[in-house]
RNA sequence: GCCGUUGUAGCUCAGUGGUAGAGCACUUCCUUGGUAAGGAAGAGGUCAAGGGUUCAAUUCCCUUUAACGGCUCCA
């Protein structure tokens, strides 16, 4: 007998090589029916494995991450039996779940797959699961795989088995269909109820864009059609909450072709959210320390030679124009500028830190197939700021820039953010990296010890650098899912002494200033397209474009209408008027759909009272208030931020 | 940049080898209406651009361009 250990702790006995499913089944079939997988001391097992020694074991039924991974998982084999079918000679590569569903690469041997035939598979994946065939593990010498995949003639499962060592091999069949695979996997593919084939892409073998490239098939399945519709559901909401969509019918932004690719041309409502943040942003700087310069859109290439970004960053510039035999780019980034104005005057230790910030203009060449709404342009306005300061300011000064991006977080209620500490790869020294081996450790150690005292949680990533130093980027989550970087910070001991920028010491001697680079709202462009998707178009009055229309009953009362928005605009409130030959609930109607957070409906009623019908965007009728007294209640939401 | 899909009115979308339609929006008129769509009429399109096949192309083919889904990249 073998002892079992439960989550609750509770321990039961066992016949050795019992197997997760017998267990589970000794508590109850409905158990039993329910369960995906099993964790045996921590590990991700088939139930069907049989236990040999005392464990810890938990059952993992829909609900475990791990189990959904799995399920995922054994869907892509299902996928690929499907594909198998239908398109012999098919070669796999690899089939990982991923965070909602599942992926498997394939080399399809230069046939095509359309979303017709999307469908088609899934009915054939629908009749495979119907077959309730077991993934049935089994464990084979590396010399059998080999000969098995020689056979087949499949370079790519070759190529995995070529890392893999003897005696962890495993091969999992159900049905027709063998992978190499370590599993684990589901019992069987009769749990696999519902399926959804989600999109066809192209996918560089091994992620190297120097490779061939394999056709890739995305789907998400679940152990019942009602839990499918309901992810199907989740999707399309999410869709209404795209920024692309929700900032043409808001009227924020537009792209056109005759203006180019990745250009944003913003319209006045957007323009209005523009200034609001600015506002923010210098309100917030001034009060920091920080002081405002402006600087050209282009500079020389000479610039770009001394600052180190050309050898790194020409591809991802736009072309440079000739002129008298001399090259000028535009600006991809403030920071040579931002140093030029440091350089002009002698500085000295009493000027430091000495902060600089500008809501910068900067053209970048993305690709074209990496453009994505206003989340990925080429005309961007960055919320940039250079900090200049002693290696002793340093720690104090970065960590401000981090409790200013909480400050901005609070404000905006972004909640679901992860810092990341982006470090350097000691094997790209001079290539990606500049060639500073024992500077790289010595600020990474530093920044990271800031980030520690600051007890802000943070993941480490290496290979993640800027070129100049190591720095700490902030991803967010748009609503369709894509993952962004928000805010930077940078920490920059290179570009220091290539601008050979200096202050005179205390003790009369120069140094070069330690270069904190940072951005806490991004760009205007990144970060208005998250809050449109953050707020689904509702901004919160401070933000709106509009923050009241007022809608009149009837074109009786539109002289009461002018004269309350004379008042409100004297207010400096954002205030037009529904003066349309409609009908109240149609005004209503298109003015929730805009979503102005006020409406004040005017009427006989409060014409003659000195009153406004205050309605608040998605809630309703609030009743008749007092001019006086609804104005103020706005000024006081306006300028909290609310 | 690569693989795949798409491009028809301001927006959302039908449709066709014989030069186009709906709803919303827009304009005008009727209506002056009390909390999520009042009625009528009208105007609006080189069917993304260029080339080819054809008696005839918005429709079929090719190229370009842009957007979308991914990959790669991201100062």
């Amino acid at each position: 007998m073998m002892k079992i250990t439960f989550p609750d702790g509770a321990i039961r006995e066992y016949a050795e090589g019992s197997s997760s499913l017998d267990i589970a089944r000794s508590i109850s079939e409905g158990l039993a029916r329910k369960v995906l997988a099993a964790s045996v001391d921590g590990q991700v097992w088939d139930l069907s494995r049989p236990i040999l020694q005392d464990s810890s074991l938990k059952l993992l039924t829909w609900d475990d991450p791990d189990a959904k991974n799995t399920f995922w998982h054994s869907t892509a084999h299902l996928m690929a039996e499907a594909v198998e079918s239908m398109y012999p000679g098919v070669k796999f590569w690899v089939g990982p779940p991923v965070d909602n569903g599942f992926y498997y690469d394939m080399d399809m041997g230069g046939q095509t797959i359309t979303e017709d035939d999307l469908r088609k598979l899934e009915n054939r994946m629908s009749e495979l699961s119907k077959t309730n065939n077991a993934f049935l593990r089994k464990e084979i010498t590396k010399a059998d795989a080999l000969q098995y995949f020689t056979q087949k003639g499949d370079e790519y499962k070759l190529d995995l088995l070529q890392n893999l060592q003897d005696g962890a091999i495993t091969f999992y069949t159900q049905g027709g269909f063998t992978d190499l695979c370590r599993g684990p996997h589901i019992p069987h593919t009769g749990l696999i109820k519902a399926v959804k084939l989600l999109n066809v892409a192209g996918a560089y073998w091994k992620g190297d864009e120097k490779n061939k490239q394999l056709t890739r098939i995305y789907g998400v399945s679940f152990p019942s059609q009602k839990e499918l519709d309901e992810h199907l559901t989740m999707l399309e909401e999410a869709k209404k909450r795209d920024h692309r969509k929700l900032g043409k019918e808001l009227g924020i932004f537009t792209f056109d072709d005759d203006v180019g690719p990745g250009l944003a041309l913003w319209m006045p409502n957007g323009t209005v959210i523009i200034e609001e943040l600015e506002k923010l942003a210098k309100e917030t700087e001034t009060a920091a320390g920080y002081k405002r310069v402006v600087t050209p859109h282009i500079a020389k290439e000479s610039m770009y030679l001394t600052s180190g970004h050309l050898p790194y960053y020409q591809d991802s510039m736009f072309p440079p124009m000739e002129l008298d035999g001399v090259k000028y780019y535009l600006k991809a980034m403030n920071c040579p500028h931002h140093h030029k104005i440091y350089s002009a005057e002698a500085r000295s230790y009493r000027e430091l830190p000495l902060r600089l910030a500008e809501y910068g203009t900067c053209y970048r060449y993305e690709q074209s197939g990496e453009l994505f709404g206003l989340m990925r342009v080429r005309c961007l306005h960055m919320n940039d700021a250079h900090i200049y300061c002693t290696k002793e300011q340093f720690a104090q000064e970065f960590r401000a820039v981090n409790d200013m991006y909480l400050k901005y977080f609070k404000i905006f209620g972004i909640e679901k953010y992860v810092m990341r500490l982006s470090l350097h790869d000691p094997a790209k020294l001079g290539q990606k990296y500049i060639n500073e081996p024992e500077l790289w450790l010595e600020t990474e150690q530093l920044v990271r010890e800031v980030l520690i005292n600051s007890g802000v949680p943070f993941v480490e990533v290496p290979d993640e650098g800027a070129f100049y130093g190591p720095k700490i980027d902030v991803q967010i989550w748009s609503a369709i899912g894509r993952e962004f970087t928000l805010a930077t910070n940078q920490v920059d001991f290179a570009q220091g002494r290539r601008f050979k920028l200096e202050y005179t010491t205390r003790d009369n001697s120069t140094d070069t200033p330690l270069i904190i680079h940072r951005a806490p709202l991004g760009t205007h462009e990144r970060f208005i397209g998250f809050l449109l998707e953050h707020y689904a178009g509702k901004f919160p009055t401070w933000l709106s474009p509009v923050q009241v229309r007022i809608l009149p009953i009837s074109d009786k009362f539109m002289d009461y209408a002018r004269s309350l928005e004379g008042k409100l605009l004297k207010l400096g409130i954002r205030v037009d008027i529904d003066d349309r030959n409609e009908k109240i609930g149609k005004k209503i109607r298109d003015t929730e759909l805009m979503k102005v957070p006020y409406m004040f409906v005017v009427g006989e009623k409060e014409a003659n009272e000195g009153k406004v019908a205050v309605r608040r965007q998605g809630k309703g009728d609030l009743g008749a208030q007092d001019v006086s007294e609804i104005i103020a209640n706005l000024k006081t939401e306006i300028e909290h931020r609310q």
